[in-house]
DNA sequence: TGTCAGTTTTAACATAGGTTAATGCTCACC
DNA sequence: GGTGAGCATTAACCTATGTTAAAACTGACA
């Protein structure tokens, strides 16, 4: 919550609009972003130009390439908003350097790393064994407020499949 | 490498013959591993008794199911030596402990917590959009001396296909 | 050297999901 | 109320991978 404060207060807010891009994949972006309000979705797009999606974000959580902002190299995905939204934004470096100061930070830090290699696990683990059907039931009974508010292209995107196979799937 | 450091004088060498579990899926283990040598493999077991590879674990990492350790629940996966292994082990509490008494130990925890993350997001995205053919081949490059100690029956498992399929990829 | 267990290959068939394209639906806007 | 854009469904056909089972290979050991 101190790491959550700190952001609030010395970050600067953005308000970005449906569709628009906070950054986009092979940019540098050193950014974390607070997520106030609105929707967002995190992807991929390969060379032949097939977007898929890597999560989406909703409010509440600290979104941001931490490859991209640790390790200076361009993002691997794009962040674009679903809906608009109001974030806060701060640079992820100034986060670090709060941490080597702060203990408390430190294992806050350490919290929100943790949780976030739990999430992956569950992606992970679901993309490994589960079948295409099996991802889209649980994603509906994981998450059934998100689903609602998604267009069926963006869920076939995240499961992984096309929309015309999710489409089949849900005739079933 | 203070926290490496910390592990080998306060951890309790294990040793582990091919074949043997460290710990299986479905129980709980407060431990980290740092592997000393050996190879082992992480993996999970879905209900119709399906084996899918999460990771290969060579030398010189740390390994536990942070999860399992942290929220005091049951490890999702399995963890097996491929080859006979020597590790320390060490309560992961213990490390989490230290990291709050001491700034360097925190910031080694977050960078290790990082590039778990960057790694666990690499797999998400091959398995996200990659075909079977392109994972193999990204893996036989990225790691061509891992290949070479492998099964056909593991990397099958790895890449998330069966050694059938596999032998069909690699007689193209 | 022969045998056996474990691994890999091959083959035949089944199924999930991809591709393309046509059709139908819905909602915002004139 | 009519029109058009984007979204969802359906259908026909294609390809990758799964499943099962048999055959071939490999290496350890009696």
């Amino acid at each position: 919550m101190e790491l959550q404060k700190f952001i609030e207060t010395n970050g600067t807010l953005i308000q970005i609009e449906k569709g628009e891009q906070v950054f986009a994949q092979g940019e540098l972006c050193d950014y974390v972003y607070l997520v106030k309000t609105g929707l967002l979705k995190a992807f991929y797009l390969t060379e032949n130009g097939k977007e898929t999606i890597k999560s989406f974000v909703q409010s509440g959580t600290i979104i941001g390439s931490l490859n991209a902002a640790h390790c200076h190299v361009p993002s691997t995905f794009s962040l674009q908003a679903i809906e608009a939204c109001k974030l806060i934004q701060v640079p992820f470096k100034a986060l670090l350097t709060l941490s080597k100061e702060s203990i408390s930070i430190s294992q806050e830090l350490i919290q929100i790393l943790l949780s976030l290699s739990l999430k992956k696990e569950r992606r992970e683990f679901e993309l490994l064994t589960l079948s295409a059907t099996q991802r889209y039931e649980n994603l509906c009974s994981a998450e059934p407020e998100l689903v609602k508010n998604l267009t069926q292209n963006d869920i076939a995107k995240y499961l992984g499949i096309t929309p015309v196979a999710l489409s089949r799937i849900k005739n079933k």
